[in-house]
DNA sequence: TTCATATCCTACAAAGTTAGTAGGATTTAT
DNA sequence: ATAAATCCTACTAACTTTGTAGGATATGAA
């Protein structure tokens, strides 16, 4: 399956909710699970992987909550999904993050890669020229 | 991840190198398996899988094997990659043929579907428009 | 200083998927 | 009869996904 993981849909959607309602104010774990309906332990552990990835920026104790580091125009969804997911691309070895040759067959010859490369680039193209801004802005 | 499966990635080699030796001859799983590298038994289950998704004929006993059902030029890449694997799409609910709605979100209201409906509509265009034939052409 | 309320952290676990393997049954050409 | 091929069922080890449990720690406010 080529399938995103709930993991990375569920990051998206507080991604987009934190964009949406942050006026400045904190965004509480416990608001996002309750109107995006995410299991609030499961959020818990996404929010905390965004903030080690340079994402998201939180606040301990009462009061507390999250902010987006930087403007959401200026974070794209490929970097999402790669933190979440890893790589984009639908063979390791035509990856540009995360390349891993193939073992049991020999890349110059092989006649698929050409194919999976172009897919690899159209994808690309959409994921890394949208962002949370350009999504919140969709009715 | 949205890397396709080794299954998957072994049925286009099988594939391609079935059509690309089949003159007219029946093609041996012992055959493929040794030329590219796919564990004999684990490529059993694929073919035999191609088989009843009418990809492949196979005729048994002593001077058995495979042969393709039809013209390489009418086998495209996409109808392959949905039978091992699946939906094709990266989100289940803009899958085209599997489709599955989204429990904990209201998909009128999603603001990240037509995102992934572009992505599916690029990757579809490649995917639906590759044949094996196309692929057996390359260097 | 105490308390309520957040995030933070480690560990665990159930279920599902992937990538095979084992062992033979069945069919067919010679 | 025999050799050689596919066919079939069942099993399994390892990994990934999708969470849950139980607190530790930090912070603002009373």
């Amino acid at each position: 399956m080529s399938v995103i993981s709930k993991k990375c849909k569920y990051a998206l959607k507080a991604l987009l909710y934190i964009s949406k309602n942050s006026g400045g104010k904190a965004i509480l774990t416990s608001s996002i699970a309750r109107d995006e309906n995410i299991p609030r332990k499961f959020l818990e552990i996404i929010l905390r992987s965004l903030r080690n990835n340079q994402i998201l920026i939180s606040k301990r104790g009462k009061e507390g909550g999250f902010f987006l580091l930087r403007d959401p125009k200026d974070i794209y969804i490929v970097e999402i999904m790669r933190i979440m997911d890893g790589p984009v691309a639908m063979l390791p070895c035509v990856s540009l993050n995360y390349y891993q040759s193939c073992e049991e067959c020999d890349e110059k010859s092989c006649t698929i890669k050409g194919m999976f490369e172009s897919i690899r680039d159209k994808t690309l193209e959409i994921l890394g020229n949208t962002s949370l801004h350009d999504l919140n802005q969709k009715t």
